[in-house]
Order: structure tokens, then sequence, then C-alpha cells
DNA sequence: ACTTTGTAGTTGATCATTCAACAACATTCA
DNA sequence: TGAATGTTGTTGAATGATCAACTACAAAGT
């Protein structure tokens, strides 16, 4: 006999935890989304992008770097940094002891926007998350995706 | 004095979980679309409305309902459909008493697809998300997410 | 009946993402 | 030195998502 792949469903209730999870999580990032394009015309991936940046020294991170650290492609980033080159928000600098390496670093228009757009950003994440759940549980979530993280890490691309 | 808009920031443990679901819901997203893609040619969020439409008497559902249930624009619901009935996974029929309403219904070939589909994508949701939580995490997870939705439901589009 | 208002679904333009292919530099090792 | 191999970042084409505008039907009020 030829035995079937053996996958273990998932029962009643994981999948409605699953399915929980997969609808809340879509609407929870347009809305964010969404909030921050309304009032100051940025992505969620763009805003994650300028916060990366202005934490770092001297305003500037590496492109693989920068891919790494908000979990995209290599093209991905450089696409999306060629988009807010043009909107002037950041700049782009042969960068580093490596021949190779570009660095995207804040223009000070940028770092104005990341400033303001802040403020709605925060609001939103405490308003439709953070408010939601205990802090307890948000401790939670917070811990079991950094594990999902780091397990899948390098995975992809 | 002019008061500055009063933003309550996340303190350090608040940023730290929220990027962490941020890094974490995003790897766990892409690499259970490369799954399904790779082996199917099937996207998560094709995958998802497959699955509603095999649970629906008929294997039929109207657009407006597909999209509330998956949590997708209407707009994005039509050309996602349009897709797949070019693949002849499903078909659109006019629908109902309703002169205005259309359901898309899962062909033959749509249904053996998600069949074979949904092992890989279970055995992924189980490997990447449930094995990562204990039972009680994945529950709270469930319930956070579920507030979330519900909350936020109907704010978009 | 007729006008107003609302809802369902589609369309096409625009924009974002993915993917495969590529050029430039680094590193390793002979 | 100089191949081989690996890494970095970019490019362009193909695909997918968003947004505003639109058609067609329905419901409600007059």
């Amino acid at each position: 006999m030829d035995t079937p792949p053996q996958t273990p469903w998932l029962d009643a209730g994981q999948q409605r935890s699953w399915r929980s999870f997969l609808g809340g999580s879509t609407v929870l990032n347009d809305q964010l989304d969404r909030d921050l394009h309304a009032k100051h015309g940025l992505s969620l991936t763009e805003y994650e992008i300028l916060v990366r940046l202005s934490e770092a020294e001297d305003r500037q991170v590496r492109m693989a770097e920068l891919a790494a650290a908000v979990a995209h492609s290599r093209s991905r980033i450089t696409h999306t940094i060629a988009r807010l080159e043009r909107n002037g928000i950041v700049e782009r600098i042969p960068c580093s002891e490596d021949g190779r390496g570009v660095c995207a670093i804040l223009t000070a228009h940028g770092l104005n926007l990341l400033e303001t757009a802040s403020h709605t950003h925060v609001n939103g994440v405490s308003d439709y998350f953070v408010s939601k759940a205990t802090p307890e549980e948000f401790d939670i979530i917070g811990n079991v995706f950094e594990r999902i993280r780091t397990d899948l890490e390098g995975t992809s691309f």
C-alpha cells in the first residue's frame, strides 16, 4: 500500500486561531499602512526602513543590513530606497571600505518626515494592537514571533 | 506654548514585541507563500480563497462575502478570481436572486488542487508556527487577533 | 412611476513586489 | 599573480495590489 503524505491536520481550535491571526494581522497591517499613506504618503514598509536608518550611527545603513533588519529581499530594498531617494527622503552613498557597498542615509527632510509620521504610527500600534492585549499577552506574542523569525531566518531569498 | 500631539510612546519591551511580531509575521507569510508557489503555483491569498469556497454550500460564495471572509477589498477579489478563472480553478456564475450578484464556484480541478496543496500548507503552519508556541500561547494569539480584527473590521475600503 | 441613494462588481491606470539575470568587487586558495 | 567562488547591489520584465471611476441593479421615499 502506498502511504499518503501524513499531515497532522489542525484541530478546530488551532484552525480558528490560525485564521484569526491571518485575518487580524491583515487588517492590522492594512490599517497602519492606510493611516501612514493618508497622512504622510508613506507605506508601513517605507516607515520601518526610515526607523532603522534613524537609529543607526550617522543615520546610514548598508543595503544588505537594512534588508535583513526588516526581513525583505535585497531587490525589494533597492527599489524601495530608489523610491525614497526620488522623494528626497534618503540618499544613496557609496559606502564603507567595501567597494561593493552602498549605504542609504536619511536626509534632514526624511528625518522630519519620520518624526511627524511616528506620532500617527505609534498611536495606531497602541490603539489597534497594544490596547487589545494585556501586557502579558503582548509579551507572549513578541516572544513567539521572535522564535518564528529566528527559526525561519535565512530560509528565503 | 503650543502643546505637541501627545503620543504615548511604546516602552522598550513593547517596541521589541512589536518589531518581533512585524518581522516574524513577515517571514512566516513569505515562507508559506513561497512553499505554496513553488509546489503548487498558488499564493497564500489564492489558497485562502479556495479554502473558503471549498467549505461553502455548493462550493460557491458571493464575491463580497468572499472579500469579507479573507479581509480583502472587492477589487482585489475580482482580480484574484479572474486569475483563478483563467487557470480553470474557479468559475464565475451570475448568482442568486440579486441581479448584481456574482458567485465564484470551485471547479473539480480547483478542488483537487486545493486538496493537494493543503498538505504543504498545513505542514507549513504546523512547522513554522504552531510548533513554536505552546497550546496556551497559540490560543492567546488567536484571541488577541480575533479582537483586533473585529474591532478594526469595516474601517477600511 | 420616478428620483434618490446605496450596494455589487468590474475596469484600467498606477504603483509595488518578485524573480532571474547580471556586473562589480571580495575572498580564498593554488 | 590569478583562477575559482561568493557576496553585494542593481536592473527590467512579469506579476500582483491599490485606487478612483464607472456600470448595473436594488431599495426607499416621494
